[in-house]
RNA sequence: GGAGGGGUUCCCGAGUGGCCAAAGGGAUCAGACUGUAAAUCUGACGCGUAAGCUUCGGUGGUUCAAAUCCACCCCCCUCCA
């Protein structure tokens, strides 16, 4: 595929996976990206030590613009970050220290990093952080030269902070209500300093990005543009991103890469095919291929298999892949007994949860000091349901230790609590 | 600084002296049904085998008895200055 042929379409590859939520500029932009190699940048707030699956679509979609042939900065806010930004936020946050965020900062950097080529000539990627632009600007100068462009009127206008402005029993502190400020400088300087016409980002960033684009056009009196991705919902309505034990984070020593995988493979049939076209890079003709051979076939369909290897294998590599893999055949093909001991402590290697429990432990106590119940009490509630077994034997009797002659290789139990959560016990 | 309204179990939200471990909803967990789906039905959902124990912003008080009354304190919101 020819470069000149890709820049041309990013746009509407993007609208084809039903990834544009707005444009600002329309067929301006268009044409501005069919017509040269363009440079964008999208922004994380450090505000965990690690990024996660709502930060995906944005990081995918910087890359599919490089793929492109444009040049993606990705920017850390390591400023932003600083003060929090309120779109479409209930309630204010409570402000991190300012080192807790450095570090954060630091520790996202690298995340961004492996979704992007550094080494590629002109396109090349580039990590820029906010800090370094605002750090040193004097709060008069700053009032001076940006604050007087920014009309408040408009600024509590805007639909992201309207809620925390008008709705009763919320406010909105003068800290937050600035990051849009912020935010609009950091794109009017990554154009000054790097030629940057355009911004991505979701949609809840709307706001903070006509913002930039006002403000570079005041400034630079430049022209440039934006786009949005829309909020990905899941059809029966629940939260995207999130699972029974929270945030689904791309750091592995968070979210192990077996969790990952699993998170995908557990999507809907409803959202399968959706979360195909947002969160790989197969193309839209392969993925309405596999949703008509999955319609066509009656069995169980293919997609959430699909969409777990390619998504995981896009963050977690090669080996990642592998490891959850391992754990995820193992575990849900049943036979437990065909596992060699070296395929358990494969297992251990690969991220499977795994406690150590003394011989004579009662199984109610194994299950809390494993984690797969909160306490004794609901731990027998469990047993009593038989909802639990241990390689493949359903546990009647909570106050006894699990019986050694069912252990594999005399000292291994696959511990299960439900159809799905899994745990390695180890005698010690 | 002034006036008013609030802080209840993960969340929302009832509860104004005993019948309250605290209604209802959501979330979550489990069982059945399945495809490691969805939908649906059933049960659980502070801790404890139990007796019982610990919870309703904090501290101290009144009372046989407090989430509910009193005092002080902390935090949030709205309006006024």
């Amino acid at each position: 595929m020819g470069a000149a042929m890709a820049q041309s379409s990013i746009i509407a590859d993007l609208a084809g996976r039903n990834l544009v939520a707005q444009l600002a500029g329309g067929d301006e932009l268009k044409q501005h990206l069919a017509t040269g190699h363009r440079t964008l940048y999208c922004g994380f707030d450090p505000t965990a030590d690690s990024l996660h699956i709502g930060n995906l679509l944005p990081l995918l979609a910087l890359r599919r613009f490089q793929l492109a042939g444009h040049r993606p900065l990705a920017l850390v806010g390591g400023a932003t970050g600083l003060i929090g930004d309120p779109s479409f936020k209930d309630a204010e946050r409570k402000l991190n220290p300012v080192a807790t965020i450095g570090d954060w900062a630091e520790r996202i950097k690298p995340q961004l990093a492996r979704f992007l080529d550094f080494d590629c000539g002109e396109g090349a990627a580039l990590l820029v952080n906010n800090l370094d632009w605002t750090r040193d600007y004097d709060v008069l100068s700053f009032l001076r030269d940006v604050g007087k462009h920014f009309s408040v009127n408009g600024m509590i206008r805007k639909e992201s902070v309207r809620q925390r402005i008008e709705r009763e029993g919320e406010g909105i502190s003068y800290t937050e209500f600035s990051y849009m400020i912020l935010q609009s400088f950091d794109f009017s300087e990554l154009f000054r300093r790097h030629g940057c016409t355009l911004q991505v980002g979701g949609s809840d960033q709307w706001g903070n990005i006509t913002g930039g684009i006002d403000l570079t056009r005041r400034l630079h009196g430049q022209q440039v543009f934006g786009v949005t991705f829309p909020l990905i919902t899941r059809a029966d309505g629940a939260k995207f991103g999130k699972t029974e034990s929270g945030t689904v984070w791309l750091d592995p020593a968070r979210t192990s890469p077996y969790a990952f995988y699993q998170f995908w493979r557990n999507a809907a049939d409803a959202d399968a095919y959706n979360f195909l076209r947002y969160f790989t890079f197969l193309s839209p003709a392969e993925i309405s291929e596999i949703e008509r051979s999955d319609a066509a076939s009656q069995s169980r369909p293919e997609a959430q298999d699909i969409l777990a290897r390619e998504v995981t294998g896009l963050v977690h590599g090669r080996e990642g892949l592998a490891a959850a893999r391992r754990i995820g055949t193992a575990l849900f093909s049943g036979e437990l007994t065909g596992l060699r001991e070296e395929d358990l402590r494969q297992l251990e290697q690969d991220g499977l949860p795994c406690t150590n429990i003394a011989e004579d432990a009662p199984l109610l106590d194994v299950l809390v000091s494993c984690g797969l119940a909160r306490s004794r009490r609901i731990a027998r509630d469990l047993v009593q349901s038989g909802a639990v077994t241990a390689n493949n034997v359903v546990q009647q009797a909570g106050d006894e230790p699990l019986d050694r002659q069912i252990a594999l290789h005399r000292k291994f139990f696959i511990i299960r609590r439900g159809k799905k959560n899994h745990h390695l016990a180890k005698l010690a």
